[in-house]
RNA sequence: GCGGGCGUGGUGGAACUGGUAGACACACAGGACUUAAAAUCCUGAGGCCUUUGUGCCGUGCGGGUUCGAGUCCCGCCGCCCGCACCA
């Protein structure tokens, strides 16, 4: 780390301090809505304001900043804005932990995280910059809120939630751990509570098909929301209840089944035990009264889920099938029936399920097999411990018989339907959004309730519905909830005495259309429509793996519900999506096991004497596996130190290397080392250059030699080769292909001369073009080196030259010659000989000669360019 | 259990539609410069072998297709990620 820089001519800190002040003082990266040329949105997810930056934001902010550098040199009119998800918990936490207000909290930490970001260099259009928790964004948000509440995208209902009694607060689902809040410790609660939802499941069939239309996706997240959406074709089944026996209001169950075609291998109706009919009766029934509250204490997490044995409730009730009014099926409640799936009531084939099927052999139902795979036949197909849930021909089904899977649905559906006791429906595992949250820090839900006229949207004009800023922390709940002039107003319908909605949003609402926002920040609409009609779809979004479902899912459907609510005319936000590994780091622990930070931590040795010493006290310490940089672990390495030191090109440039994008990187010293040593060499490698180098605007010689031609095939295939990787995201390879580049540079430089002009000339395009292709990896050094070749212009300025096609080709080409597959020595031949001429001097190569020997040749194989295989 | 991905030197990783495996980097070793060190520059390097070669082996393992397989197919093994009683 303490590598002394004092004798070096590049100082990083202090150049990239002057070139972004240069950057800045000509607004070079304020994007204007009125440019002619054609538009590039790039757009990184933006960060929680949590106090300081991490590695993890360097490598999606250097991403990012690649393809905008790189696009705005293609002639793009770049538009790549900055703000902050700033609402949310932590500042909740904050405020009971300090005391210091959400706000303040929130502000100072976007002020630090701004100036840490601002050192990176990025080509951010600052000017657009906001936070979801200033109320100019939320106002908007409110604003929405009623649009969607307007076309019913919007609705209030009630539903349980996690509930804590200690902190009166609801929990996320992953906020409770082993049924106790994480925070409290209490046992949490399932409570009822009317919350607001918004309507996503109007979407869902839309939100599954258009997935197939997001190319530039990759495949896992679009499995992954396929997957979360659960789409599932299907019947909507009824079975007659014997009246007699049931209670008042009830004739029927209907259940939803994707297998229709098994209806003749019924032999159970199961009801979930939150099901209308298994409450209603176990009003009368003590014993499923019992049933029920057993299944409700069944634990929540994975282990019991898994291992949950298959548990029922005779009604004894009976239903009839539909196709037979003689046939009488037995209604249980069973425990692994789900109220929030479909109609929270199923028929049972346990031929053909294995849910069923351990269900069937535990109460001892009727196992009869009605689909036979083909190789088996009726009379001896039996279902022992796994039901069958494979393709087949119907049996045991009447007229089903004989029929395909996929021919009996159709057909038993459209019976059913005859006789009105089924529907074709599609359901979907996709539930509605739930947005209501008991908290403070989060944008207004604008509602009065009155008692007399319900839940009333607050009316445009008086909006924004403002947080109070006077709120203390001191009671546990909702600090609005205990704030009596906030809280009590008139009805603004009949001017009763009424009380707003204490609840706020779920903050995945703020994050949901905030890159929409970015194309007119200001606007007191949320969105101009001539703006977001050039800018969007976001044309390649960057962002962490972790959101591939519920943020990206959601800002799905906000571009619907916006497009339903005439804000836009486009339902795909993100043309592009890419979703960058994670950061690593060695983890270390000291002797007492406490996890030591890599700053307190020096590494002695290498390979398998590679040891960790205390820096200060020089007690052993253990090097533990390599993990995501953690606070807990304290396996973080803080930007700020790397960037002070080393500056922020050679964090940008690490970050950048080696790894994959989309796979995670593990940080290490050596690494920064190396990324640092190399801007240097590339520095000393420019002051070099121009002392050889042509000056600013020589013409093209007439004449150029072969040692200077061949520098420039080197230098315009790199660029060609560099430009294609930043495009498809591979700046792992790009930056392989610049320090490939630099070799042949510096082997150039050696031998060239400056009076040679062919020399001179090609030496200053390879160094013109090397600074253009790091330039949006290392913007600062590059700019930097752009200055030394004194062409009066920003590099920033400067278009990405065009390679010229004739420089990448080669006339002559080295191709392997291969012996029966083994490869025997290799031949240089020019790029457009003929076949025979190939074969002709392969067969003349003396180890090629040896391997035939006194053998025949059968059959020589020649692909063009690539190699020659001679078979004997 | 289901779905997706991955497995290449000491390490991170290259290798386009099957066509010279190991680009590039890190770490390492040797050399140059230096009184010395750091820095820098140059060179070397997949493994095996008391046959150092015009040799053999080699991309998790076992088969297959092919003139030719890291790449395609079949069957295993291992790792990672996501989902999970979804009827």
């Amino acid at each position: 780390m303490a590598t002394e820089q004092s004798n070096e001519r590049y100082n990083a800190p202090v150049r990239e301090k002057y070139w972004q002040k240069v950057w800045q003082d000509k607004k070079t990266f304020c994007t204007s809505n009125d440019d002619e040329r054609p538009k590039y949105y790039v757009l990184e997810m933006f960060p929680y304001p949590s106090g300081r930056i991490h590695m993890g934001h360097v490598r999606n902010y250097a991403m990012g900043d690649v393809v905008a550098r790189f696009k705005r040199a293609k002639g793009f009119n770049v538009l790549h804005p900055m703000g902050w998800d700033a609402f949310g918990m932590p500042a909740e936490n904050a405020a009971m932990q300090r005391k210091v207000h959400p706000g303040e909290w929130t502000y100072q930490n976007i002020a630090t995280m701004r100036s840490q970001l601002k050192m990176l260099g990025l080509s951010v259009d600052w000017d657009r910059e906001f936070a979801t928790c200033d109320v100019e964004y939320y106002h908007q948000q409110q604003k929405l809120f009623l649009d969607f509440l307007k076309k019913d995208l919007a609705y209030r209902r009630s539903s349980k939630v996690n509930w804590d009694p200690v902190d009166n607060t609801v929990l996320a689902n992953e906020q409770v751990i082993d049924g106790k809040g994480w925070r409290s410790g209490a046992d949490v609660e399932q409570r009822k509570l009317t919350q607001w939802f918004l309507r996503i499941t109007h979407f869902a069939d839309d939100l599954h098909a258009s997935l197939d239309t997001l190319d530039r996706w990759p495949e896992k997240v679009r499995v992954m929301q396929k997957n979360w959406i659960g789409k599932s074709e299907g019947a909507l089944v009824r079975f007659a209840l014997d009246e007699q026996k049931c209670p008042d209001g009830f004739s029927q169950i209907e259940v939803f089944t994707t297998r229709p075609d098994t209806l003749f291998g019924a032999s159970f109706c199961g009801l979930s035990p939150d099901h209308p009919l298994a409450i209603e009766i176990a009003k009368t029934n003590p014993e499923l009264k019992n049933f029920i509250k057993e299944c409700e204490r069944a634990g929540t997490t994975q282990e019991e889920i898994d291992t949950a044995e298959k548990l029922g409730f005779n009604t004894g009730l009976t239903v009839t099938h539909p196709l037979d009014d003689n046939w009488q099926i037995p209604v249980y409640v069973a425990n692994f029936i789900l109220m929030d799936y479909g109609t929270g009531a199923i028929f049972g084939c346990p031929a053909h399920d294995q849910r069923d099927l351990d269900f069937a052999r535990k109460y001892e139902l009727g196992v009869t097999p009605v689909v036979v795979p083909s190789g088996e036949d009726i009379e001896s197909f039996q279902i022992k411990e796994e039901a069958y849930t494979g393709p087949g021909k119907l049996a045991n089904s009447r007229f089903l018989d004989g029929m395909t899977v996929k021919d009996a649905k159709k057909a038993i559906i459209d019976k059913l339907d005859e006789t009105g006791s089924a529907d074709r429906q599609t359901q979907y595992r996709l539930r509605d959004w739930g947005i209501s949250r008991q908290r403070y820090w989060g944008c207004p839900i604008p509602i009065i309730h009155c008692k007399k006229c319900d839940a009333v949207p607050v009316p445009i004009d008086e909006l924004p519905v403002k947080l109070p800023d006077d709120v203390s922390f001191d009671k546990p709940g909702n600090p609005l909830n205990h704030h009596p002039t906030w809280k009590n107003v008139k009805c603004p319908s009949c001017g009763a005495k009424a009380r707003r909605e204490t609840d706020t949003m779920d903050t995945f609402v703020d994050s949901s259309w905030y890159y929409a926002r970015f194309c007119s920040p200001k606007a007191d609409v949320p969105v101009e429509r001539e703006a977001i009609d050039k800018w969007l779809p976001v044309d390649q979004y960057i962002g962490g793996v972790e959101h591939a479902i519920l943020h990206l899912l959601y800002s799905r459907f906000f571009a619907r519900a916006m497009r339903a609510t005439d804000h836009l005319s486009i339902s795909e936000p993100f043309a592009g999506l890419f979703t960058q590994g994670m950061v690593n780091h060695e983890t270390y622990q000291d002797e007492s096991g406490a996890w030591l930070a890599p700053v307190y931590v020096r590494i002695e040795g290498d390979g398998f004497d590679r040891k960790a010493v205390h820096d200060k006290t020089g007690e052993p310490v253990t090097i533990g596996s390599i993990e995501k940089m953690s606070k807990s672990k304290h396996n973080v390495v803080d930007p700020d130190d790397i960037i002070t030191h080393y500056g922020a090109d050679t964090a940008r440039w690490f970050m950048l290397s080696d790894s994959p994008p989309e796979r995670d990187v593990v940080w290490t010293d050596a690494g920064a080392e190396g990324a640092w040593r190399f801007i240097h060499r590339l520095s000393r490698l420019v002051d070099d250059g121009v002392e050889l180098m042509a000056d600013h605007d020589t013409p093209e010689p007439a004449k150029i030699g072969d040692k200077a031609v061949e520098l420039r095939r080197h230098t315009h295939k790199a660029l060609q080769a560099v430009g294609t990787d930043i495009e498809g995201l591979r700046f792992n390879r790009a930056v392989a292909q610049i320090y490939e580049f630099t070799k042949h540079i510096t082997t150039a430089l050696k031998n060239f001369k400056r009076d040679n002009q062919g020399e001179a000339f090609a030496l200053r395009e390879a160094f013109t073009f090397l600074i253009q292709m790091f330039g949006p990896m290392m913007p600062h050094l590059a700019e930097d080196c752009w200055a030394r070749l004194q062409c009066n212009t920003l590099l920033i300025d400067s278009p990405w030259p065009t390679p010229i096609k004739a420089l990448l080709i080669d006339e002559t080409i080295k191709i392997a010659v291969q012996v029966n597959g083994k490869r025997r020595d290799e031949l240089t031949i020019l790029i457009a000989a003929a076949n025979d001429d190939i074969e002709k001097a392969a067969l003349e190569l003396d180890n090629v000669k040896r391997s035939i020997g006194d053998k025949k040749v059968r059959k020589v194989i020649i692909v063009p360019k690539r190699i020659v295989n001679i078979v004997i």
